[in-house]
DNA sequence: TTAGGGTTAG
């Protein structure tokens, strides 16, 4: 139906005669930037190149209006290097070509090529204006990287007019509190002369995103009193934040004050509050409220998908999973990356590894974590080598980067498999070329894998030289090694660290005992035995289900 | 040009 939609539409905007005075010239402008909008919606992209290779034909493509136009459609569509192109063909002395091309970027989610190209035009001589450092600071914020967005402070405190800007102030509100600095946020905040609605928001906002719902709370009470209205964003934002830290009952409280307020739940809201649910394994109400979401005629999005997609992941509900991934189709929302990655996690945990797999190879736009997903339900079904292989695939790719999630999936398949050297290699390319540091996670996968690998001083010896300290994990790994192995030395060792680690916990005791037992040490095993009856020290029943159709 | 909701482990 959309495609005949959209093949409509191209036949109706690539048949028309080519505009010949200034006024149908402004026209046909506008008609063609709707399309390539709608294209762009539609991630429809052959219908959006089709239409690109028109205006080139035409002569319509020097419009700079229409060339950002494209720069968004091709961003939107994930084919950053198309976007390049397009820049390249504006003008080079017209300083809006950077801000299209930087403001499309950040907008669409490329942090990473927002900053390299802010670097290169600045390399170029440009000065960045007004326009362009709010895209900067959303790239700082969502990359993390404080140091630069506070380099770009002090730029921005030099200069009276950058220090007045609203968008400038807000955007930094909005870059300190991503990067989890909310007093600096707040001393921006609070040094903004006249704070407008957006200010209030970004502040509020910091907060709610934190964990700080009731300062943000507090925050809205306060511009109350000041006269300025919350507006829909605002609470929103309220709503996030108690749903967040698991109030959700107060974020519910909130749907009916909005109400009052003059405002109706939107898909935002809704969404919020289904997310605080399964973020909280409060699956069934979560269902319950997508149910009352519907009923309410407020439509889903792919953000209310991907937040519901979890809870289905989680309770191996695969029934519920595969109505929504229906719901997605219905939709349009299955493309979506973060629909699509969830839904390959989604199969891979309700036992559905070639369904992942059919649904991750149909995908053409896949980040850091539809990657990380598809390669942990290889490693976890026992398809080792399919998850290294896919790792080393990833690897070669220009516009994903592994991270730390990546490698803890790469090092399971590694050790599963028994592949100690190539596991060990991995290590090292995780540090050496990757730059990432290895956290307690890939030093228990370590220590699993040269422990299977029947290296148990070589294993002890790691643990040893770690430079951070080991935790339960890691101490489990050995313990778990020298049970299957038989060596009882090392495995006091490790119980020992174990006891102090979690003294409540029995695994440990009773792996040891059984090691004892499996040695012909009965005295032994009986000691801890009775040390475990001492201490009323008991075992967690372990407890699995399955779904009823 | 600025503000609200999203996916991966343990």
């Amino acid at each position: 139906m959309r495609n005949l939609h959209t093949r409509t539409a191209l036949f109706r905007y690539t048949h028309q005669k080519i505009p010949i005075n200034n006024r149908s010239f402004q026209s046909s402008c506008e008609s063609y930037a709707n399309c390539i909008e709608k294209y762009g919606r539609d991630r429809a992209l052959h219908s959006g190149r089709i239409l690109h290779g028109y205006l080139i034909i035409t002569g319509l493509v020097s419009s700079t209006y229409l060339s950002s136009k494209l720069i968004s459609f091709y961003t939107q569509c994930g084919q950053i290097s198309d976007a390049r192109k397009v820049f390249e063909r504006i003008p080079k002395t017209n300083l809006r070509r950077w801000i299209v091309l930087i403001g499309a970027y950040s907008r669409h989610g490329f942090y990473q090529e927002t900053l390299d190209l802010f670097m290169e035009m600045q390399r170029e001589g440009r000065k960045p204006n007004q326009y362009i450092l709010p895209s900067i600071l959303k790239a700082c914020a969502n990359l993390s990287v404080v140091q630069m967005g506070e380099k770009i402070h002090c730029v921005v405190l030099r200069s009276s007019s950058f220090d007045s800007d609203a968008f400038i102030n807000c955007s930094l509100i909005y870059m300190y509190s991503k990067c989890g600095r909310l007093k600096n946020a707040r001393n921006v905040f609070d040094r903004m002369l006249d704070k407008d609605l957006v200010a209030w928001n970004s502040m509020v906002s910091g907060y709610a995103q934190h964990g700080f719902a009731r300062d943000a709370f507090n925050l809205v009470e306060k511009m109350k009193i000041l006269g300025i209205k919350p507006n829909l964003v605002t609470w929103n934002a309220l709503i996030a934040g108690f749903s967040q830290v698991g109030d959700s009952e107060m974020a519910l409280e909130l749907f009916k004050n909005m109400r009052v307020d003059g405002f109706e739940p939107d898909t935002v809201s809704w969404t919020s509050v289904i997310s605080g649910f399964v973020q909280n394994f409060r699956n069934t109400e979560a269902f319950d409220t997508f149910k009352q979401m519907v009923g309410s005629g407020v439509r889903p999005s792919s953000f209310t998908i991907s937040s519901l997609l979890p809870a289905c992941a989680t309770r191996a509900d695969s029934k519920r999973g595969k109505e929504i991934h229906g719901y997605a189709l219905v939709i349009g929302v299955e493309e979506d990356v973060f629909v699509s990655s969830s839904l390959v996690d989604m199969y891979a945990k309700c036992g559905f590894i070639f369904e992942a797999g059919k649904l991750f190879n149909k995908m053409h736009r896949k980040n850091t974590v539809t990657w990380n997903s598809m390669i942990f339900g290889y490693a976890n079904h026992g398809y080792s080598n399919k998850a290294i292989e896919l790792f080393n695939q990833m690897l070669e790719k220009d516009d994903v980067k592994p991270d730390h999630l990546t490698f803890t999936a790469a090092l399971t398949a590694c050790s599963h498999a028994g592949m100690v050297e190539v596991g060990q290699n991995m290590f090292h390319l995780m540090q050496e070329e990757h730059g990432i540091e290895p956290r307690l996670e890939h030093y228990a996968c370590m220590v699993d894998l040269i422990g299977r690998a029947g290296e148990l001083v070589e294993a002890y010896n790691f643990i040893k030289a770690m430079p951070i300290r080991p935790d339960f994990f890691v101490w489990g790994a050995l313990l778990g090694a020298c049970r299957n192995h038989g060596n009882i030395e090392l495995a006091e060792i490790a119980a020992k660290q174990l006891f102090e680690l979690e003294p409540e916990n029995a695994g440990s005791c009773l792996l040891l005992s059984n090691l004892y037992a499996d040695a012909g040490s009965w005295v032994d095993a009986e000691r801890l035995k009775r040390m475990m009856k001492r201490k009323r020290l008991r075992r967690n029943l372990g407890c699995s289900w399955i779904q009823i159709a």
